[in-house]
DNA sequence: AACGTATATGTCAATAATGACATAACAAAG
DNA sequence: CTTTGTTATGTCATTATTGACATATACGTT
């Protein structure tokens, strides 16, 4: 089974979620497209992993509520036990970057405002998630646990943010280096 | 053509390269095996943005040393031009700790551990980049300018060694989480 | 009225990327 | 003396991922 599968399962731990509502909410941690996405959640229903229900609506199209089997939790608790797999990234920015010199100092701003705008609406984003959760949560969060629900939410939030925060701090460094 | 396509083209700005090295110079920026590579190789010096040199070895196989040719250099101002493409992530680890509460603090600290070593390796895999392009530069690398073409090379380090320091301040406070 | 966007699920062809296989010569370690 | 690692290039089957196509309803905008 491969990690992506893994991952629709992992979300799967909090609440039941619709393929589309997967899609969406795996995006900050795995980039994939609904047309992946759809084919592994019949996959792991076949496994049974996971276990649907129809729930038809009127104003807008009928949808499936994924949610975890017993068998799908006792998994996941195997896969966290595996080494993990190193993290992929692939970036277009690093590859222009290297042969930046290329181009004038005007065109490389051009190139460095585009990607900082980028960080900024991650870090905006991140900053609602948080906001988000904090309302949800019956503490603060600072004071959650392994074991509480949000837990895993809570310090993923925080590792994005001190990542986007090294990006934009690179890309402040970036634009007094190009004038 | 291919995003990767172009970050080999990127890659021979600096200097001429073979097969072998371009897929291991290529790997902090963009992840790929050398049987993605050379077949993309071949197609860039059908399309005349490579040209290349067999060098026979005695105590070595023979190798292939690729050079970007002007049609080359143009293609890729060309590209520099376009609008960037969004990084692309996919981390396992992402996944696991998104339903750590699963397992126990031991059992997670196992994960965080293993990563943690994973970035201390990272840094200090770019501190010695950092150390090799000092000895290689004429002027200090402070005063690298966008045209000096080591200039690239510096300022992604510098990003490099941004974002492994958040990821290392994570697994830190992490650890005082999980006690 | 026409257009774009959001919700919602799905298939399929094409492209990207990996893993395995293949070859070969030398060096170092056990 | 055998195994393991490094250098070096290549192919090919399989898997992963994307992009296009398909369908349907509702809502807000031009």
């Amino acid at each position: 089974m491969n990690t992506l599968s893994y991952g629709l399962l992992s979300l799967l731990t909090r609440n039941s979620r619709t393929g589309y509502e997967l899609t969406q909410n795996i995006q900050p941690f795995w980039q994939a497209k609904h047309s992946q996405i759809y084919p592994l959640l019949a996959q792991l229903e076949q496994k049974g992993y996971v276990e649907f229900v129809h729930v038809p609506q009127s104003d807008k199209p009928d949808k499936k509520v994924y949610s975890l089997t017993d068998n799908g939790r006792e998994a996941l608790q195997q896969w966290i036990a595996q080494p993990t797999d190193e993290p992929v990234v692939r970036d277009e920015l690093a590859l222009k970057v290297f042969c930046i010199g290329l181009v004038s100092k005007e065109q490389a701003l051009k190139v460095l405002y585009e990607r900082e705008e980028y960080y900024q609406k991650k870090k905006e984003k991140f900053a609602q998630t948080y906001e988000r959760i904090k309302q949800e949560s019956a503490k603060p969060l600072e004071e959650l646990e392994i074991h509480d629900p949000l837990f895993g939410l809570y310090v993923l939030i925080q590792k994005a943010t001190l990542k986007v925060d090294a990006d934009l701090v690179w890309c402040e460094w970036m634009k007094t280096k190009l004038k």
